[in-house]
DNA sequence: TGCTGTGAAAGCTTTCACAGCT
DNA sequence: AGCTGTGAAAGCTTTCACAGCA
């Protein structure tokens, strides 16, 4: 096997590869903690995964229309800014609870405020950025993130000449100091934004520095222990999702005959252009 | 405004939101105004969406193994390497064919070959970089990506003081210039790593120049026509994401102090004992 | 014997469509 | 009247588990 690594992740280790499916923090195997049915207190526990990847969506544009000066919405409003169709994202709504008012809509500051509650945004996350790379600039850079509340509090590289450069007013430290320099500035969220083959061993001191969450720009699958949460972003991944659409269309358009048939649906016209 | 832009999906347009993280579900994308195009005329081009994001992920994974001389690998190898169990790994596999020998494994090369031609690698797609500010850079010099098969054929910008300057062996040109010069170096696929408010003209003026396949960086809901095809990567949605699982994780951690936690949002707080 | 390829079951998500408030 | 909140149906994905071939 070549493999990226031990592969076999070793105890406790679990490999990470969700794109943007995030594997789910639910333990496969082992079951660890979660043999509580509980009582219905576990209604924020509950929120679909794909549904918090919206409400930070909703969250950024109900933030637009707040300093533009709206003060209510209905569904039908934002869930098209937002890009989704209003009865999605009434179900998402209805994940953290019911702030609306039928016949009305919603209060844009009591939702933004609901949503921020829901994905821990009342307190801040410090963030460490490994890798000070074209990336890893942009990265430190991003002005406090935008959606604020991640305010970038640590910068690391291997290169020397970087050693102590200030970055977007924050200085880079060597990655060995990756540890110490995490668990005294209590990071939370670690970025990776290094070459692939390093993104491994940066892993492990971001773990070994307490940090539980990672945002990988690598592409590597990164092994890390049952606890840690990794997300990752690819891009050569995203663009040969695309490639993929784009052969799918070019497939399509030649196999659909210059018949001008239309929609004649309704019967079983399984076209298969031969 | 509360909406982006014309909001209502107008003619012909949708609006885009899929995560980069692919992941969950992936594709928020379409919606709206669904053609409904002909439900029966599949064929072996029906490949489940978060498939085809693993298929991508495989063939990394299977070139760095035939880079190190692996020539065959079995399903738990691979997918162990990849991050996923076997069976899905199979049932991915099974998608675009059968390929594996009973009783052995797969053949790398041959899985090579057939995903990459799944995916549409097997003919290059140009792809252009607009915005060439830090992300820009470092998409540009993404070394043709990896993964190959994407070579950087285009970069624009508004800044005067970019036009003409080469960035990673390739002149800037003007923005202006996107459905001109996207139409003559027969671009297909655009990268928007602009500021948020040049998003949606840059998308248009990509549109204009033919693209058909949008990855965007930018914190912002594209609305495009309907055969065009947005993937999104958002940051600050990432980062919120994972801000989400912090908080879940404190919460269960605590589960039996009360924490003064402010809005009870109507339900008995249970304090379950345990 | 060992490992792939796959129906079928189980789990999620999304969509429908309508009861229930304002 | 208008719009939210939600069971229930419909659609996807993932997981199981095993027949089948080398």
């Amino acid at each position: 096997m070549a493999a990226q690594r031990g592969q076999r992740g070793g105890p406790g280790r679990k490999s990470a590869e969700s794109a943007a499916p995030v594997g789910s923090g639910a333990p496969a195997a082992s079951e660890v903690t979660t043999p509580m049915p509980a009582v219905d207190e576990q209604r924020a526990r509950s929120i679909p995964e794909a549904a918090v990847a919206r409400l930070a969506v909703y969250l950024r544009v109900l933030s637009a229309m707040a300093e533009q000066g709206a003060t209510t919405v209905s569904s039908e409003e934002l869930s098209s800014s937002a890009g989704v169709n209003s009865a999605k994202l009434r179900k998402d709504l209805s994940y953290i609870g019911s702030y609306g008012t039928r016949g009305v809509g919603y209060e844009v500051d009591v939702l933004v405020g609901q949503i921020e509650r829901t994905l821990g945004l009342t307190h801040n996350h410090q963030v460490a950025v490994v890798g000070i790379g074209n990336l890893g600039h942009a990265l430190a850079n991003y002005g406090g993130f935008p959606g604020r509340g991640f305010p970038v509090a640590a910068l690391f590289d291997v290169d020397e000449d970087l050693i102590g450069v200030p970055v977007g007013g924050l200085a880079v430290n060597h990655i060995d100091e990756i540890p110490l320099v995490c668990a005294q500035r209590g990071i939370s969220i670690g970025v990776i934004a290094t070459p692939p083959a390093a993104a491994q061993a940066v892993c492990d001191r971001l773990v070994a520095g307490g940090v539980e969450s990672v945002l990988n720009f690598a592409p590597v699958v990164l092994q890390v222990p049952e606890h840690v949460e990794v997300r990752k972003v690819d891009l050569a991944v995203e663009l040969q999702i695309l490639s993929f659409h784009v052969a799918r269309r070019a497939d399509d358009d030649e196999e659909t005959e210059p018949a001008a048939n239309g929609q004649a649906k309704g019967v079983d016209r399984v076209v298969i252009g031969r």
